[in-house]
DNA sequence: GTCAGTGCAAAGCTTTTGCAGCGCG
DNA sequence: CGCGCTGCAAAAGCTTTGCACTGAC
């Protein structure tokens, strides 16, 4: 299998997980006695089509662009109740948070921001993870996750 | 040498890289055409004594009740100034930002989170820092800096 | 019918900026 | 004695909250 056909279906493995990632999603919100909604519907389908972390604004701008009329307010509440159930990650860095899907596989990625364009990019390590599995009982806590992020200077940036 | 001894000795060293930090922030600044200036000062000196980051808040606080009457603002440009020279690292979790010295030789920690109680607390991995350090040229990218955050609950709150 | 969800507007926070005065080099 | 530094106050984001209304179950 050539590099290229490998990272084809890396990338369809991840399209077929986020899709059922949203099911699992509707599911667990009603298993909790959330009702569906509008808005929080649209967050939940516009998340599953994307591969990296989006702020809240951009998702707000997103929706709206696709002609989904919701308030910014709401895409912030429901992303704190997704958040809440563990249906997504949170992720601070820069200015405004970023929001992820939380796959309930429990794999997941890390992030590269380019320090000169913003951009922000995911990457996998296998051997990083090893290293963070060991320190599951790190000073004493008991560790439930690990956000990592790499800060350097993209391709294009660079030239 | 007992561990007791050996984490003795390990605060000892801290201290005394932290004075010499505090040298060298000024030297630094002063061969940037930087002038002396009382809150930059303070600044300087607090996170001198201090063992892990603290958000500006805490900075400002804490040299008002040292009797040292600072702005909020000056705490903010001297953090400003001091991370632009990269005397001081600059971290982003939970809602307001954390900084905290930045040695000259390259040594540093990583922290870890209690969601509960929301203490920072700083640790030390060789084996992350192997990991990491093959990490230099993930996607592409010049990666000249890293930040890991582990969170989880603390000794005192899993009670 | 009840009550979670929603949109808008207002408020709350952290952080930045404008400005006049101070004081280091 | 110029210009960087400072403090205060105002402004500028991002995020949360209050409120009345809508709509899912």
């Amino acid at each position: 299998m050539s590099v290229r056909a490998r990272e084809r279906s890396a990338e369809q493995h991840e399209t077929a997980a986020l899709a059922a990632w949203a099911e699992h999603a509707s599911t667990v919100l009603a298993r909790a006695g959330r009702r569906g909604g509008r808005a929080r519907h649209a967050v939940i389908g516009l998340l599953a089509g994307q591969e990296c972390c989006l702020t809240a604004t951009e998702i707000f701008v997103a929706l709206r662009s696709e002609g989904r009329p919701v308030g910014l307010a709401s895409v912030y509440r429901a992303l704190e109740r997704l958040s809440e159930l563990r249906l997504v990650q949170r992720l601070e860095f820069g200015d405004a948070a970023r929001y992820e899907p939380l796959l309930p596989s429990g794999e997941h990625h890390h992030h590269v921001l380019c320090g000169a364009c913003g951009k922000v990019e995911p990457f996998a390590d296998r051997h990083l993870e090893t290293a963070l599995g060991r320190l599951r009982r790190a000073r004493g806590y008991d560790v439930a996750a690990h956000d990592v992020l790499l800060r350097g200077s993209c391709a294009e940036c660079r030239v």
